[in-house]
DNA sequence: AATGTTGTTTAGAAACATTCTAAACTATTG
DNA sequence: CAATAGTTTAGAATGTTTCTAAACAACATT
């Protein structure tokens, strides 16, 4: 590649977020790579396996900016960490209890076709559907 | 009522914990009010306020046990707070962003109609549906 | 009713993820 | 290149949950 952090800094720059070095890392990161989900801490220990010298703290910014930003997006899936995934668009997920680990589903695989209405004075964010699994021991 | 604590003595027998006077209380003030949804701390407080003396130790102990017991069911909604359901039959949750309030959904006024295949070697723990509202600001 | 056994409760410490603080730093603008 | 506004940082603080090991209580046996 000739350019490769353009993408990057012209990713960041739409998201009204100044491209400073830890972003630019971290969206690099985030985005060269397939879709694929993370906490904070394996984020943080990813860029400083990849050299990249960067606090935790500057993970938990930069991993909240990119959600408010609309380039990641937040699963809740377990009291106590936060997972993020890189692939924002409408879908659901598979949580696997024992690894705790996290596979998107095919929007294809999946047709919710009643909702309740909302209730007053409310407005929609999201509809999370998480099919929980867990290893089926065969004896 | 002429004998109050024979309902929850039974119930936890029959979850196989031993009736004691801490489980007793908390099973009391679960089960004698209406399905609800609680946290650890909320459900800690409520005991206190109503004079019974039980620890915060032991009221995580205690609803951990009723959740694997099947008497209590956890709801992940929000990273950092785990919350309860004495409402243990199949249904899903609203879920208020801002006030951190869960209400039941009707299981009549939703309806999944196509799920896809658990991946191999898995078995359903259980599907969440949580649906995200927002308080509507009307300008 | 006393005993032993086992399960339970407890206060306080520890663990853990996350957020906060305020000082040092850096990207951007003029 | 200086001013300024936004960003990063280490370390402390926060908040929830779990752990520890000692005191306690329920139960079965006698």
């Amino acid at each position: 590649m000739q350019r490769p952090y353009s993408q990057v800094i012209d990713r960041l720059k739409q998201a009204g977020l100044r491209p400073t070095r830890q972003r630019m890392a971290l969206a690099k990161l985030l985005f060269d790579a397939g879709d694929h989900h993370f906490s904070a801490e394996q984020l943080h220990s990813q860029a400083s396996g990849a050299g990249i010298r960067v606090s935790l703290a500057t993970v938990y910014n930069t991993v909240h900016q990119f959600t408010k930003a609309g380039i990641l997006r937040e699963i809740i899936v377990s009291s106590g960490r936060s997972y993020f995934d890189t692939n924002t668009s409408e879908h659901h997920h598979f949580f696997f209890e024992d690894s705790h680990r996290l596979l998107d589903i095919d929007p294809k695989d999946m047709a919710i076709t009643k909702l309740p209405k909302l209730p007053e004075g409310t407005s929609l964010e999201r509809v999370d559907v998480v099919i929980r699994v867990s290893n089926s021991s065969k004896s």
